[in-house]
DNA sequence: ATGAAAGCGCTAACAC
DNA sequence: GTGTTAGCGCTTTCAT
């Protein structure tokens, strides 16, 4: 093929669809697109398999030979295809991550986590956010086993129980964080949801609130996640010989602007309310401007509580008693726990790590003054 | 084979190693493990093409075969292959999105608007988390080019431009979203980060305020994005005839911890500054912490802003005067523009979004007898 | 220490 | 409408 360029003239005799032209001001490079291991073998007049021993750093290669090849490699500006190799290997090297909701900077944090622990072990991280709804569970989790990923780790979602374990049974491997699976196939990692509420909710008993409105987290269908901090709300009032009003629960979606209204109404309802307990830190963030709209002091006369220690919560209006979950911690080890897995040998089939309540300025003594 | 597992025998004719069985309370269950095309064609006594046909919807097959088929894909439990789907076509329907920091509620949104996008097309988004980290860049441009991804979405990041443009180039197509890269193989979606920047300045100057202090992200290298705010912020102090001392400009990392310290130490250094310009909200709240610590009233002695309107900066200490900036659509429209670039019919080369100036409580007049 | 051949699961380009 | 034949780019046997 011959072509006229300005006042270049180009002679290529190769396959005209492999050929990347780059004309930059001074220069022609004409450059093979797609390269393949094939090409790098031929460059340097060895075979297929010698090279895919240097790209994998499996069996011996000369020294020699083995220098030769990177430089081929670097030269023609060579990239493994790892949908070849996984094909071929059976192995994807890919972890999948679904989480219900990436806005919420709870999940930020995991995802962290888990990347670190699985780059180190030369795995990537194919993260899924299913955007709080059910139809994309199930699609992130069908997308995840047909890129055939090595396994994946999946956050406290509104799967019911049976499907969730029939999509986890179909994986290679699985870990669940913070949600629990009887006899399920996945390996487990979360703290103590019921407990750490719990200690909340006496944390505020004991300044002597009686009053509680609790602002819980669901649409649809409650998750594990949202049924056992409720769980533990109401199991302490109990045990202090507190009876629940069931209107002074109310729920939204765990956001800023639906816990702002859901926590306004709640106020206007009750405004004989003396705390709000909050299922997580955004929702937290809602009370707190509503109490702030309505002048009503924190904790003066209304003390409000989160869950999680998102990165912002100290930040809010009033900084927020809240619970610290080690996001991060919690990400690394689910990870760990999976390459166990994915390896054939998993040595534990759950973790509980430990969350701490965390007090700041939104709850303390109530001022009855006010 | 036979084998004897508790009151059950056995018989098993197919290759052992893809077989699966299930054992519950009351029945076995043989499956055969990672199903292929061939076998859904074998059961269903027609071609592979054919089942390929149902599962790709592309050409005509007889409605009756076709619900066949489909009855034994869901029976057998068959997942298609992505790689396999990949290697075959070379295309990958996948898009992969490179952001610098999943912690920053600045880029969720923007993913969930690359997600957004994506899904409808039917393609698939590969998020890669940077960290923060220059090395993690270059790893993932190139992870999402060694996984043949169909183009890549990247986010204003600390390479330089030499080699950003050479990663850039061995994609299939590139779309950056907040930067600019003059001749470069990407399309680029942005909102104008100068003269939003300019805005901001502009509304703080016209509270009469005149002693400025500017809080910058950057560690090592400036990014595109912390230089166009800066100058911004410079440009509209000289427009302004106000001359910019430089130590009235610090820099710190896009985190809350780190920006308290900076603006700790600036407010130390410079006790008569009257606004905190920040470069975004995250440095913001930790500018407003700084204030609130040391009961500076904001905005009456100090005013305060940030940049991108994240989720949570109407929730912070002060309600923060900031630039909206459109997140989702910024991730819309750059999924779009790849799309486009992709099908080989680029239409536009540059979509500029607009941004808006949102004031909040954390500026205004300036009160003097504080 | 290196190579040859087969095949991973799918799609493409043709047949029929 | 449906089947056949080749690969896609790599890893795996198994040779040598």
């Amino acid at each position: 093929m011959t072509g006229t360029f300005g006042l270049v003239t180009l002679y290529v005799s190769a396959d005209i669809k492999n050929i990347l032209i780059i004309l930059s001001e001074k220069n022609v490079i004409v450059k093979q697109k797609n390269v393949t291991l094939a090409d790098v073998a031929r460059a340097d007049g060895v075979s297929a398999k010698t090279v895919s021993r240097v790209i994998n750093n499996t069996d011996y290669v000369s020294a020699e030979t083995r220098s030769q090849i990177l430089q081929a490699i670097d030269q023609l500006g060579y990239r493994p295809n790892r949908m070849a190799r996984s094909l071929a290997s059976n192995r994807s090297f890919i972890i999948g991550l679904v989480i219900p909701d990436v806005t919420n900077p709870f999940f930020p944090e995991i995802m962290r986590g888990v990347e670190h622990a699985a780059l180190e072990r030369g795995y990537n991280v194919l993260v899924y956010n299913a955007d709080l709804d059910d139809q994309r569970e199930r699609q992130g989790l069908t997308l995840l086993e047909e890129t055939r990923v090595d396994g994946v780790i999946v956050c406290t979602m509104k799967l019911a129980d049976d499907e969730l374990r029939s999509c986890l049974q179909r994986h290679r491997a699985s870990v669940l964080i913070n949600r629990v699976m009887p006899g399920g196939p996945a390996g487990i990692v979360r703290v103590d949801l019921f407990h750490s509420m719990g200690r909340v909710v006496q944390h505020v008993l004991d300044s002597g609130r009686r009053k509680i409105g609790y602002l819980a987290a669901n649409r649809s269908v409650m998750s594990y996640s949202s049924q056992q901090r409720l769980w533990g709300f109401e199991a302490t009032m109990k045990a202090n010989g507190l009876l629940v009003d069931p209107d002074y629960i109310r729920s939204c979606a765990a956001a800023v602007e639906d816990s702002l209204r859901t926590a306004r109404q709640l106020l206007t309802d009750h405004p004989d309310i003396e705390a709000l307990i909050c299922y997580n830190d955004m929702i937290a963030a809602g009370a707190l401007e509503a109490c702030a709209e309505r002048g009503i002091p924190v904790p003066d006369q209304v003390a409000v509580t989160g869950f999680d220690d998102i990165m912002f919560s100290s930040v809010f209006k009033v900084a927020l008693t809240t619970v610290h979950v080690p996001k991060f911690e919690l990400g690394v080890r689910a990870a760990q726990m999976l390459f166990e897995r994915i390896d054939g040998h998993p040595t534990e089939s759950e973790v509980v790590l430990n969350a701490e309540l965390l007090i700041r300025q939104s709850t303390g003594p109530r001022r009855k003054e006010v």
